[in-house]
DNA sequence: CGGCCATTTGAAGGAAGTCAAGCGTAGTGG
DNA sequence: CCACTACGCTTGACTTCCTTCAAATGGCCG
């Protein structure tokens, strides 16, 4: 997918926690491993044994749950470099169905035993996880339409910044407004309208999947945006 | 509390994963240095490094989030036999300020090192927090008020029936309507409304703290609402 | 060109919020 | 014993935000 650069993948798990020649080597040993899923398929199934947790390697899938009567809610997106699967009672089961939202390639996620960087990149990334769903509830708790939009906008640009999938202050969002309705707990109809107020506003630019936002900082600041930190190591997190 | 039991936090542990009698020993051992924490004060601060785990011994907690207007969301409530601050990253950082919203006991959740059983019951403890967390997420962003009062009343059923804290079809519920507002995502106006309608309905009878629900099998599967299961262990999950 | 899907727009209705006041009750102090 | 307070619950009138339903527009690809 990226061209010249490392695997956005390896390239965020090593920004989690500094890894070793040993962590890369058992990381591009799992990447060889890849496999392809098309978009649409399940990557887990609600209440189906987990075997073994997975790395994102690039595309969009979603944590959704769908309800009796067709409603659905999507609870996080995991882009490339996030773990999939990954928990540690004895025979797991998936609390969520995991969709791909685009094509998704991935692979093992390598296990880290005697890799104790990678323990911890794993563990970095774990909390980070929680720390996005603590933001997700808030989102749909507290904040309106707009805020949500803008909210979700900086995360997304944050975690694609740490993959190195962000350039000239903007990413690709290969989303449909309805996928991102079922994110946002609003309806398609009503994002798309904010959505292009905010465009009127100024605040985002968006043409053919592909955002920009003008100001991140400044609108951070007007919605109360804190970025999550989890560990007081250098390192980010 | 509870007089002649377990007690509920233990009872719940144990009901998590079969407890041996050295991971009851080194809870009881814990237990006895339990410490009182008033209602409104601190567990956790956001952003503060956290120190070692704990266990809820007795009371409710909540993990919080305040916008900088004010605005104030209820994240999850810790009850009984829940774990806060437990992580793997090294030196980690509080993702979510954690109050008391009763007069709270607590103690320090024993290592699990050379306890397996224990780690398992941590595991799956962990497990479900998360599963909660989305459940949340589902709740605030595709449920109507009624509905999301009705799924909060029953998942507080399951989680405080595991802890043996119910009685006779019903539970001590020591929460203002206020704080109830803070966790579903509404105002406490309209939370009150929805009660009324609810109790109106024969759907809950809820007086003086004490909430009964008059068929729990009915209204979830009215709001079609699974309890979650993590593990395939025969106990309990 | 035609079909399909995502986006866009309009009009109308409904769910939940806001503001403000009235109760009820438990606790406190004279 | 009775104000007096404080806090949580309750109610009413009005507003706002978001949904619903329906149709139109636009782009992309076979």
């Amino acid at each position: 997918m990226a061209e010249g650069g490392p695997s956005p993948a390896i390239l965020r798990l090593s920004r989690l926690a500094p890894l070793t020649t040993p962590d890369m080597a058992a990381l591009t040993s799992a990447l060889s491993e890849r496999r392809e899923l098309r978009a649409h398929r399940e990557l887990l199934a609600e209440g189906r044994e987990i075997s073994a947790p997975r790395l994102i390697v690039s595309g969009w899938a979603a944590r959704v749950r769908l309800l009796t009567d067709g409603r659905r809610q999507i609870m996080s997106l995991s882009l490339p470099g996030d773990l999939i699967g990954m928990c540690r009672q004895p025979r797991p089961l998936a609390v969520s169905t995991v969709v791909a939202l685009t094509d998704v390639v991935h692979c093992p996620a390598p296990a880290a035993h005697s890799l104790p960087h990678l323990a911890d990149a794993y563990a970095v990334s774990q909390a980070l996880d929680e720390a996005y769903l603590l933001s997700q509830i808030t989102r749909l708790g507290r904040l309106n339409a707009e805020e949500r939009i803008g909210d979700l906008l900086l995360e997304l640009h944050e975690r694609l910044t740490l993959a190195g999938l962000t350039d000239r202050g903007g990413f690709n969002l290969p989303l449909t407004q309805e996928v991102l309705a079922d994110a946002l707990g609003l309806t398609s109809v009503h994002v798309n309208r904010m959505i292009q107020l905010m465009r009127r506003e100024g605040d985002i630019e968006w043409k053919a999947r592909r955002v920009i936002l003008r100001d991140p900082e400044m609108l951070a600041r007007r919605i109360g945006r804190m970025p999550p930190r989890v560990t007081a190591e250098k390192g980010r997190g």
